[in-house]
RNA sequence: GGAGGCGUGGUGUAGCUGGCCUAACACGCAUGCCUGUCACGUAUGAGAUCGCGGGUUCGAAUCCCGUCGCCUCCGCCA
């Protein structure tokens, strides 16, 4: 076999004359009878070799071949006539001469061509993945990905952070994703769970004095899936010890700008911070779309002072969106009511601001000067619309948040740029109607806010955590935390939860125990590494970034997985598969 | 668990208010012709029981019921 000298995009007029070997796949041929081209495949790009007749053997060969055969090219660089230049190639002012040519692999024709898999049905690309991921704009989110771990390594590196694995193979707890489990063969009856994160572990390392540690960890969660949610996926994974929050959120902000410098040549702005509070405040959402327009308006007071009319008066909550300079139509009015209602609203008001008057959906209820106040209120100007939603506050909030988010959408609103933000103060704990128990906001080992401590048994839901989370775009894509490291302050926690003091000792005994030999302070973040590639990379599913990804039912077309196995190897770990 | 969208030669689509469909178009594929193409051109040709099952009807890609798969969203994801 000839050993490649160059790749496709190397060969330019620079090396006019030189002989070079090039291989890859064929990528299209062109017939001209007396005359082929063959398009040259590979990671970096094309370059074209060209045959004549006279050639014979090399003739040949290239005549035989077809799209996507292996093939190896021996030849010259040549200057390519007059006016036939390429000049979308890097190699488009030169082509090659053949001196000799090897077909070192045939190929079936594809059942589709890796230039046109963009526009194929996914379930086909992801069966034949191999061919997929020929095509060079899946390969540059590859190349990008790699680049970011780069930096991220980097970075970690020279910050004095260690790289520590911690074990896929670990164990169910409570609280949390639903477990991927393992059957354990040596204790029959028994399960290791695939880790959800390495949180305990790297509390541990905390404890064992490795100061910084950082780790690329694969994580799994067996719940259902999304666009951005796969069942297993990687983590820039943190923690570190004898550090503030401020601290802590200062070197992950650098983390972050160097990443974004170093491997697309972007400086970001500094990350504001804001509290949960202000987020959902602010924005009806606690991960705060900084792209889409200005915040929402609280008018629960303008309300009480000025308006009579009993629904809002009376209401809890009186929130508004303004969409600056919109005209709509009465019919999409009525759309914006109707989506405000599936959202979950009781109903939507409007006041529509033209020269001269203010047209609203409740002017039979409200004065114009009520109409007035309301307006001015949020500086409606001409050829804007406020739209109101009353209730309860959060649920209100939510809708109004959402209304923003759809209006920048679907009338492009939605301004360029990498939105970045801390969101801080997180609430400790959570009501989960489904359980109908209190659940951790973040997990169970997050710290408490100080001054809210005392809170904690008498008025769980007020207690602020000491948690914290980095939003771009609208997307969440680090969540972190102070860790809790005093034994008793944990014990409190986890039975505030409801957990047993037996199930407390038999889950999570082992931690409680390693804070009695000594903990400091520590507290750490996990990134989603693959969303963040995503968003980078300007993709709209993780698929697009994960080589081997799985289909929304978290099946793998490829190897077709999952799968049923042995009745032998069932037995081997003692399990009876139910009818 | 729920809602919506999609499923027609290898690929992407059209047809889908029932008969003119013996299923059309483009790409791909095969075989000729062609010495400067680069989405080469050109001629000819092969290739689909319209996801699957059932029903309505004289007649179903088209209507109805069920089912499977893919995608998106809600629930869920500390």
């Amino acid at each position: 076999m000839l050993g490649r000298t160059h790749y496709a995009a190397e060969v330019n007029e620079k090396i006019e004359g030189e002989t070079v070997t090039v291989a890859g796949w064929v990528h299209r041929r062109r017939d001209h009878g007396g005359l082929i081209f063959i398009d040259l495949r590979d990671r970096s790009g094309l370059v074209q070799v060209v045959a004549e007749p006279a050639q014979e053997e090399n003739f040949r060969q290239l005549d035989r071949v077809r799209s996507e055969f292996v093939v190896t090219v021996e030849g010259e660089v040549k200057r390519r006539p007059e006016g036939m230049e390429n000049r979308e190639l890097p190699s488009g002012l030169v082509e090659i001469e053949p001196h000799r040519v090897e077909v070192l692999s045939e190929a079936k024709t594809p059942p589709f061509m890796p230039q046109d898999a963009e526009s194929v049905d996914e379930m086909l690309r992801l069966k034949y993945r191999y061919i997929d991921l020929r095509r060079l704009g899946l390969l540059n989110n590859f190349i990008l990905r790699d680049r970011v771990l780069m930096a991220v390594r980097r970075f970690f590196h020279d910050h004095g952070f260690l790289d520590v694995e911690t074990p896929a193979l670990a164990r169910s707890t409570p609280e949390g994703a639903r477990d991927f489990l393992v059957p354990s063969r040596l204790q029959p009856g028994t399960f290791y769970a695939l880790p959800q994160s390495p949180q305990i572990f790297k509390q541990l390392l905390m404890v064992s004095g490795f100061d910084r540690y950082y780790q690329i960890a694969k994580v799994f969660r067996d719940e259902d899936l999304r666009a951005d949610r796969q069942p297993e996926f990687t983590q820039i994974d943190v923690e570190m010890s004898f550090m503030t929050q401020d601290q802590i959120l200062d070197m992950m902000e650098s983390m972050v700008h160097f990443v974004f410098q170093e491997s697309m040549g972007v400086t970001l702005d500094p990350f504001p911070r804001i509290t949960w509070h202000e987020a959902m405040e602010g924005y009806g959402s606690d991960k705060p779309d900084l792209r889409a327009g200005e915040r929402l308006w609280n008018l629960t007071k303008v309300v009480e002072a000025h308006v009579s009319w009993p629904i809002l008066r009376e209401a809890p909550f009186v929130g508004g969106v303004v969409f600056r300079d919109y005209q709509p139509s009465r019919k999409q009015l009525d759309i914006w009511t109707n989506m405000a209602k599936d959202l979950g609203a009781g109903g939507l008001i409007w006041l529509v601001k033209s020269p001269g008057q203010t047209r609203s959906s409740a002017g039979k209820w409200l004065s114009p000067e009520e109409v007035k106040e309301l307006a001015d209120a949020v500086e409606l100007q001409d050829g804007d619309v406020l739209l109101l939603v009353a209730g309860e506050k959060y649920p209100s909030l939510g809708v109004l948040g959402q209304l923003r988010l759809e209006f920048a959408r679907r009338e492009d609103r939605l301004n360029e740029g990498w939105r970045f933000l801390w969101v801080t103060d997180f609430p400790l704990f959570e009501w989960s109607q489904e359980e109908n128990r209190l659940v951790s906001a973040h997990h169970p080992f997050t710290m408490p806010h100080p001054s809210d401590i005392d809170l904690i048994e008498t008025e769980p839901l007020a207690v602020r955590s000491q948690a914290y989370d980095v939003v771009l775009n609208g997307t969440e894509l680090a969540s972190g935390s102070l860790r809790i490291f005093q034994p008793q302050l944990q014990s409190r926690i986890f039975s505030t939860l409801g957990l047993k003091p037996e199930e407390i000792e038999e889950k999570f005994g082992f931690l409680i125990q390693a804070f009695q030999y000594g903990a400091p302070p520590h507290g750490g973040i996990a990134f989603g590494l693959d969303r963040m590639v995503m968003l980078m990379a300007g993709a709209k599913s993780l698929r697009e970034v994960i080589a081997f990804p799985k289909t929304a039912r978290g099946v793998d077309p490829l190897m077709n997985s999952p799968s049923s196995v042995a009745l032998a190897q069932l037995e081997e770990v003692g399990i009876q598969i139910k009818k």
